[in-house]
DNA sequence: TCTATAATGTGACAAATGTCATATTAAGTC
DNA sequence: GACTTAATATGACATTTGTCACATTATAGA
């Protein structure tokens, strides 16, 4: 019988990938839960042999979680299950050897079969994934420049910005220059919507 | 036995119900979809008992599917299933007279509940969503003010909303300048961070 | 009927934003 | 070793943004 551990924080889907794959005769879910940190307490608690992981949880993402399962060298095997296909999730899961990445837009049949090759030492990423990844533009934005982005959305001004990223404010306004001028745009909130459409932010 | 039709965009919960509604002896699931334009089309053919649907969906929202239902006057019953406890959403549901209003932040068998508690007449909407709408900062932007915030949304400038909107630029400044005070934020960005917060856009 | 409030406008001003030219230093690449 | 790019900075400038005072008209409520 293989241990399955869940962690999806939107309940109907918690509950019922949980009773689905319950209803499986060689699989058996040992444990759900909602947020980041109630799961990987289990997870190294319950040792399940696979552990399947939404990304955007509260308290610690499903990428934390499979970060630490990587770190502290448990057997369990980790597929993460999220809505994003976006670069730097992807990227963030091959760096913990995670042993599949799949994506919400597929059905419960794919997750069943994911589960399945996982066990049999395979690792399985969504194709769709892979080819939104390799068809998505390429983030033209410098380490600092996506910082001083990530600032700006959260509505602070230049002087604001420059403490925060210990700049200074001319800086600053220099990069959010080359920010606009790599999104093709002209205002900070243009900026905003093409870096989120992109997922560069 | 019940019909029920299901219209839910992200595949992964979408089989997932469709196979959990059907494990249940007295319902049916006899059709799916992932936009709302077959969802309408469908559910106008098959005069399904239920109609179970998600709001944000590719081509037609649950909402617009809904306010159709009520207007052709099909004896289909309708529940709302989404993420979102957002006033305005809620007030569109009651307009188009849904029989049901759940957050997917429930289980299934609150699902498969309010199935038969509106299939025997009741009008249910989630406790939460209640609790939610009600506790929620009452939006104090005026129509006007609301549509210039959604031209900011885009990336608008002042002038380019003032042609959108018909107004003059003075006008619009003086909108956003009303805006700002009333969410108590003193640039475009953090008013858009505070509308949305409190889903007032 | 009086009184808010919404919708609309103008003009003036200070502050913030975005552009540009220019510069230094460090790191990585051919 | 030459070249490019990233990271950092300054100063000057034009434009945009946000504030404020003030004004008109329409409408809904008390």
């Amino acid at each position: 019988m293989t241990k399955i551990y869940l962690a999806e924080d939107q309940k109907m889907l918690n509950t019922a990938l949980a009773t689905l794959l319950g209803l499986e005769d060689d699989l058996d879910v040992i444990g759900t839960a909602t947020d980041g940190n109630t799961a990987l307490s289990e997870i190294v608690l319950k040792k399940p042999d696979v552990a399947i992981l939404d990304i955007e949880m509260p308290k610690l993402s499903g990428l934390d979680v499979a970060q630490q399962i990587d770190v502290l060298k448990l057997t369990t095997k980790v597929i993460i299950l999220t809505t994003f296909a976006k670069a730097s999730y992807f990227e963030q899961a091959v760096d913990a050897h995670v042993n599949g990445y799949l994506l919400k837009d597929n059905p419960t049949d794919q997750l069943v079969q994911t589960i399945r090759e996982v066990l049999d030492g395979k690792t399985v990423f969504s194709p769709e994934l892979v080819t939104s990844i390799l068809s998505a533009e390429k983030n033209p934005l410098t380490k600092r420049e996506i910082d001083v982005l990530k600032e700006i959305k959260t509505g602070k001004n230049s002087k604001e910005i420059a403490k925060a990223v210990f700049l200074s404010d001319g800086t600053v306004r220099n990069y959010i220059s080359s920010i606009l001028s790599k999104t093709g745009t002209s205002s900070r909130i243009e900026a905003l919507n093409i870096a989120e459409k992109n997922k560069w932010i």
